[in-house]
Parts: structure tokens; C-alpha cells; sequence
DNA sequence: GAGTGGTCTAGACCACGTA
DNA sequence: ACGTGGTCTAGACCACTCC
């Protein structure tokens, strides 16, 4: 083979501070410590600000940093495991699980959704939304989308708002008999919506975690829940952890 | 005055650039299709180069777009969906699944993996690199880490490399009971290497799946695979699936 | 009000793919 | 050689938090 490799490929400058500071973050800085600010960290590597942010902005995507405007730039903890997985494997709501009911509305879900669950575009659905936190922290924004058919008890108390109603919905989905489940995990960008309630910025980085009910042979619902992806990591299936656990 | 919030809360420019090209994706592009150039972009909508790219850049965050230096921009497909979950309940390699064996070195993992493996920091392990593709396309590189003693019949058939040494490794590997596995999701960034396995630039947005595989009562090998963020949905627990196709 | 990160501009040059 | 997206600069102003 010919192709000697050689050729210095000049590593661009955002990458090198990249690497430059991640070591520095291992090496001299405690977790929750404040960086200095933007315009003195550019200054002190001899770059302009937007190539210094450039690296910032990776380093925060790497869960490694923190920004908060007004405030300044900390060296954030390790991503906090959330677990997504079977270990749930129940109607949402079920148990006393992290997630706390906000309200419900009657809406038209987005197209993708209509599709999974089969209904009509357009046609309306009961929208619970349901807040995650983990040690006070909000970690997820779930939208769970609930056809009337799935819920047909439903219509007879109908008075309640808010998250009395919400809770509501929940409750009467659980006397369906769950018949399984399915995931899926992809890369998003938080709607502004959501962003307010996770702390973030609009357009922030998130995990789209797609989750769709099986019940009577069809889709009794769905659920799209927000990750903030800077703090957490998902966790499926802890079947190993007790193994070594008990070994 | 009592200053009313309504105040119009002035919408980043990105922002709403962003609203817009996704809305004419929708409408008036076809998957496949080349848009502007960034300079004829930027300059109709009348906003400098960057703020452009900003936009850009989050819609193929989305998997809405897709860059291409020295190409273009297209519009990207939908992302396509890739099984992570329980269907691969058994150990890598197994059954004739869409990883492709690359080479094999023995190498100090990762501190990070190096804790899940048990191991000292610093002590090489066997590292098997795959390449795992769908349509053709790469869609995911992994790093498997297997301690010598996970493969102990390994040492005398040591003269392999390559490809055919990181077959053997997970032939052997094969010998041990799976006594469970345990997976975790987080958002990354590619790291020069896999970036060029994965045909994209370093720092790309990934999804980063680390999976624990447990036999004899401890963590027999840690796998890290590296999944395009932009053009992957992982999808766990196809059960579902299963019972839609069968009602 | 002072200081932070977030947005935006109008340029320049570079690396890459293709013809 | 040309056109593309990728990197980089040196400014400016804005939105937010905290004092």
C-alpha cells in the first residue's frame, strides 16, 4: 500500500482547544467549579471568541461543561443515568415514578405521531404532559398522546382540568391490559416549549425517546419524551447490575 | 405601566430561519434534493453567512438536512431505524447480524472502561473494532473490549491479525455463558477515528451505546459503539412489532 | 450596573469533491 | 479550476443573572 499517511493534516484550532481544555477540566478543575469567562479564555489561547465557543459548545454537547447566560461557564457533573428500559414495563404512571402529571389538553398530535397510533391527521387526542425530574432536577418532558377509544371511560368524568384530569387519563388507561412495548431513541432539538420547562435554551440538544403502547392487538398510545441529552445518560435493561450485585 | 409580558420576545433570526427552511422541506423539497449554496441562501433571506448556518446546522442536527463538503447540501431521508434492544440478546458476533468484523489490538481501554471491565487502569485488553452497515451505508463503529481472561483458550492461537484475530476473539468469546448484558445511551461527539469510519467530521454528533456483557458473575466485555446521530433511530424491544403484525 | 453567555455581522481563507 | 461547505476573525449588540 502506497498512501503513505503523512501528510500533516492541520488539526483545526477549535478541535486542539477542545482537547487542550478537556484535559485541563480533568486535571484542574473540581466539578461545579466556575471556568473563566468566554472573553478571557479566547484571549488567553490567542484565538477570537467564536472559535473558542466553538469548543465550548462541543465540550457542553459532551456533557463535560455548563453554560448558563447571566451566569458563566461550570464544569458540569457526571450525566445522571436514567433508567428508560423494561424496568418500566408497565402503563406510564403506574407506580410512584419519577414523573409528575402538569395537565391535558385535547389536541391534534404532530403527523408522525397520528401515524403510529393509526388515528386520522388531525384528528384530536388527549395530550398529557408529564414533567421527570432526578434529584430536583427536570431531566425529561414527556408528551403522551392517549386516542379517546383507548380511554372510553373517560367521556363520563370529564370535568376535571389540569393535572387532576391528566392523572385522570392515566388511570384509565391502566385498566387496559398492556400487551408490550417499543422504544426508540434519536437526536433532537428541544421545541422552545419544552426547552423552558428542562432549564435550557430552545434548540438545545435532546434525547427523543418515541415509546408506543401495545394493548388489544393495536396502539393504545404514545409517548415522546425530551431528554435534556447534556445531563443524562439512558439506561435500558439492568438485568446485569443485580447479577453483580449478587455475585 | 404595568408592563405587560406581551412584549413580542424577539425569536433568534436562527431560529426562525430554521421554522422556515423546515417548513419549505416539507413542502417543496424532495428527499435528495440539492439546495442553494449557503452564500445564495444567506444572502436571500438577508442575514449573514453564519446566522445561515446556524440554522443549518440544527436542522441537520434534526436529520433534516445533510452536508457535504466540496458537495452541498441535501435533504436528507428519514432516519433509518436501527435495533439495539433484546434482539441481540446473545453475545457480538453471533449470528450473521450487520457488524463486520475490522481488526483487533490489544490496547489500555478508556479509564472510564476500564472501571465497568474491572480491570486495573492501564492493563491492555483485547480490542476488537467493527463497522456495522445498513444499505450499505456505515452507520455505527464499535470498540469491544474483552479482558484475557474473558477469552482464556485465546493465547494459543495467537498468531492471527487483522480481521481474522478479531473473529477469533469473538469466537471465543462465544464459549462463555451470557448471563445478561445492561446498555446504556448518551449523546457524543466523534472522535477522529470513528468520524472517518463513520464518513463524517470529527466531532459529528453521535449516539454513544455502551453495552455491558455479564457472564460468570462478572463483566465479561464492554462494548462502545459510536451510532450517526443524524441518520439513526435505535430502536430497542421490537415485541411490539411482532403482536401489531400478528392482530 | 456590571458581567456573563447568546446572537449577529461582513468579511477572509482553507479543505474537499468534482469536472 | 471551480464551487462547495468548514474554519476563523474582530468586532458589535442583546438578554439574562446577580448584586
Amino acid at each position: 500500500m502506497g498512501t503513505t499517511q503523512l501528510d500533516t493534516v492541520p488539526e483545526p484550532k477549535y478541535w486542539h482547544l477542545k482537547t487542550v481544555l478537556s484535559e485541563a477540566l480533568d486535571s484542574e478543575f473540581a466539578v461545579g467549579e466556575i471556568l473563566p469567562n468566554e472573553r478571557e479564555l479566547a484571549a488567553r489561547f490567542g484565538v477570537a471568541r467564536a472559535t473558542l465557543r466553538q469548543a465550548l459548545e462541543q465540550l457542553e454537547l459532551e456533557g463535560r461543561l455548563q453554560r448558563r447566560r447571566g451566569v458563566g461557564t461550570t464544569v458540569a457533573p457526571p450525566r445522571v443515568g436514567v433508567a428508560v428500559g423494561d424496568a418500566e414495563q408497565a402503563w406510564p404512571g403506574t407506580a410512584a415514578d419519577s414523573w409528575q402529571a402538569v395537565d391535558c389538553l385535547e389536541a391534534a398530535p404532530p403527523a408522525a405521531v397520528a401515524r403510529l397510533l393509526g388515528t386520522p391527521a388531525g384528528r384530536p387526542v388527549h395530550t398529557v404532559r408529564r414533567i421527570r425530574r432526578t434529584h430536583g432536577q427536570p431531566v425529561a418532558a414527556e408528551l403522551l398522546y392517549v386516542p379517546g377509544h383507548s380511554v372510553p371511560g373517560l367521556a363520563a368524568i370529564d370535568t376535571a382540568s389540569g393535572a387532576a384530569r391528566a392523572r385522570t387519563v392515566l388511570r384509565e388507561l391502566q385498566r387496559l391490559a398492556l400487551e408490550g412495548q417499543d422504544r426508540a431513541v434519536e437526536l433532537g432539538s428541544a421545541r422552545a416549549e419544552d426547552a423552558k420547562q428542562l432549564d435550557r435554551l430552545p434548540g438545545a440538544p435532546v434525547l427523543l425517546v418515541t415509546t408506543r403502547y401495545f394493548a388489544e392487538g393495536a396502539t393504545a398510545a404514545v409517548a415522546v419524551a425530551t431528554y435534556r441529552a447534556d445531563t443524562c445518560r439512558l439506561t435500558f435493561g439492568e438485568t446485569g447490575v443485580q447479577l453483580l450485585a449478587a455475585g
